[in-house]
DNA sequence: GCCTCCCTACCTAACGGTCGTTAGCATTGA
DNA sequence: TCAATGCTAACGACCGTTAGGTAGGGAGGC
């Protein structure tokens, strides 16, 4: 609170006619983190593939951390020390936002888009990892578009040489 | 440092003649986690193919973090609070730690085992990104090498389904 | 074998700093 | 007039650390 005060060119004690509390300032960054990463999902396009589906959102995931460096760290590392409903609520926004990436590897599974032996849970795993690891090595200037293309691209093909692939 | 006392049982000022400083303690245990993940890729079979090796590489950094759940939680949140000299220690640690894991992708490709377009720097971030956000998942009971071997599979052979491989 | 020294491990008490928060009051603009 | 915004000052809690002292046990010298 002292640093943001700071930052704000205003006494410490004077936040307190701003905000009830330095948790709600937590709870609110939060709701404005999970908004921004619904809404990438929420603008995937329901007529691709699922393999495009995936890249999309990749692509939207990585754009917000970039786009919004500190709320994405706050998202990633902060949430544990929201207390009572406010953490209930935004635990509910974090598994929902998982679900929905874990929708878009079962219907590509379903609809035979994906390999039929793909293991759904470590699939989303991986995309989740990549995605709550970027905070710490993504920079705003970068073309951030790009690299989530490359993960798109090692996700959905894989690394291994085409020589040796195995039938 | 007083949970720390809490739990030895042990007055908080106490503890200063078993060590220095909470830095100090932090920092051991930084070199502990560092030294666990190194002997991990020590172990790796220089023989093995590279698909292989990396598949082992994954396997044993899950289970670092899932045999010393603790320690790999500050290895990956608390690296940062590290001041000074013992900082940069750390820091060229892992590094290092990454760039280990560079060249397996780096020679599987020169090598020709993994494919000749691969973007190195992305699948290093990605089984970095696995690596890094285990710890906030893995729980010590479960089977961690099959999980490991599920990113894996992911990893080297993707998840497109066969019918409809691009050619 | 005994005594002395000293190191280790522990104690109590407190210091100095940080931090979130509150009370009470002043200013200002609609 | 009143709500919003700001100020000053302080409270209370927490935390890492230190000072100064005590108990015990092992090592070395006599």
């Amino acid at each position: 609170m002292g640093d943001l005060a700071e930052a704000m060119g205003v006494q410490k004690g004077s936040l307190y006619s701003l905000t009830e509390s330095k948790q709600e300032l937590l709870y609110e960054t939060m709701r404005e983190g999970a908004a921004a990463f619904h809404a990438g999902l929420d603008a995937l396009p329901e007529a691709a593939a699922a393999v495009e589906r995936i890249r999309l959102a990749l692509r939207a995931h990585l754009r917000v951390v970039a786009e919004q460096l500190d709320m994405a760290t706050v998202f990633t590392r902060e949430w544990r020390y929201l207390e009572g409903a406010r953490r209930d609520e935004i635990v509910v926004e974090r598994r929902r936002y998982e679900e929905r990436l874990r929708s878009l590897f079962r219907e590509g599974r379903e609809r035979g888009e994906l390999r039929t032996d793909l293991d759904d849970a470590a699939a989303v795993l991986l995309v989740l990892s990549a995605a709550n690891w970027a905070y710490t090595w993504l920079t705003p200037g970068r073309d951030t578009d790009a690299v989530a293309d490359s993960f798109a691209a090692i996700l959905v093909d894989g690394i291994r040489g085409y020589s040796t692939r195995a039938g």
